[in-house]
DNA sequence: GATACTATACCGACTGGTCGGTATATCCTC
DNA sequence: GAGGATATACCGACCAGTCGGTATAGTATC
């Protein structure tokens, strides 16, 4: 009985637990329950919370690699702009995908120190994309800009609805892109 | 033995657990132990867990408007340019206070449910600040780069250091309190 | 019969919460 | 001002249930 889709199934209902109910309530048994498999079946898959916590971050970062080499390729490869890869990934995320972030919330409220490495990924690829540039203070507003409304919506305090937010991201997107405007803003 | 200090202490350990372990282990006893206190007579002071979260969501809107009001009064009372007080708010707390929001990762991860008055207000707020600014798209971009730095902080993933988050939102301040830049950028 | 997977039963530690009791300070009465 | 009543603040043992994790017996497929 392969189920090759069960660990896929198994990520799924662990972020729907935590987007529901909370990070508190994340637990084996009723990561086990919601996707209809037996605690045994879990553990197999999982074999410990911790497993599971990484692999939630693992798909997540796999995620965001994804779209952002579709991205790229996309663009074709003229010099890329990273901020603006990082914005369009932000707005891809959401707000279909923004779930697969509550892994980010998981790890942060079970285990915080799972997000060393994902935290000093983060922190090499911000660092490789914006202190070099030219205006780093004002590429960071626009990094942290999509951030915000990234997390907004994940804390369930979103305050805009989805017309807004594409149209905000679609204003980031624009100065993002033109390099006159950021240096004028 | 009147100790009316013995509600804030219990607040603050409340707080560095859920900074320091993560939201998972905000636990009755946790605190009690460490705040010195027995497992009773933290109960006496917050008789369940939902008070304790409660608490903590209040006392961070308390100190959010004793900031806001704080600028106003220092602002005099000319034409409040509210955007800016949130900027400024929220340049305040970070990075000394900026551990009260961690009252927010713990409600968010305990009991969702207790965030509805609390995103209702912040909600409304947003709205009465931005909706009705003839820049919408732009000033939202001010306020959730504001946020966006700050939740960055409290997730634990920040990646500008003291300088640099000071160099940023003096530059969103600059350019929410101009309202011709503003319009240009 | 090896591999891949599932179900069930169980363990000890920990969880939120209760409960009976203690110590101190304040107030009222005579 | 002695004696009692009341309220506040706190303690620590205890309870029923949940937690992550283990152990084991079983099933389906190759």
């Amino acid at each position: 009985m392969a189920r090759p889709s069960c660990k896929k199934q198994i990520l799924d209902a662990a972020e729907s637990i935590v987007i529901d109910s909370g990070a508190a309530h994340l637990t084996l048994d009723a990561v086990a329950e919601r996707c209809g498999i037996s605690k045994g079946g879990l553990i197999y898959h999982f074999p410990t919370k911790e497993a599971l916590l990484t692999g939630m971050i693992a798909r997540l970062e796999e995620k965001i690699e994804l779209i952002r080499e579709g991205i790229r390729r996309q663009d074709g490869d003229g010099m890329t702009n990273e901020l603006a890869v990082d914005i369009r990934m932000m707005r891809e995320l959401s707000p279909e995908d923004y779930r697969l972030s509550a892994a980010l919330l998981a790890v942060i409220a079970c285990q915080p120190d799972l997000m060393n490495p994902f935290r000093e990924q983060h922190h090499k690829r911000f660092w490789d994309d914006l202190i070099s540039s030219r205006s780093f203070t004002r590429s960071s507003i626009l990094f942290f800009a999509a951030m915000g409304l990234h997390f907004h919506q994940l804390l369930n305090i979103s305050i805009v609805d989805n017309e807004q937010r594409r149209e905000i991201f679609d204003e980031l997107l624009r100065l993002a892109e033109s390099k006159e405007n950021l240096r004028e803003v």
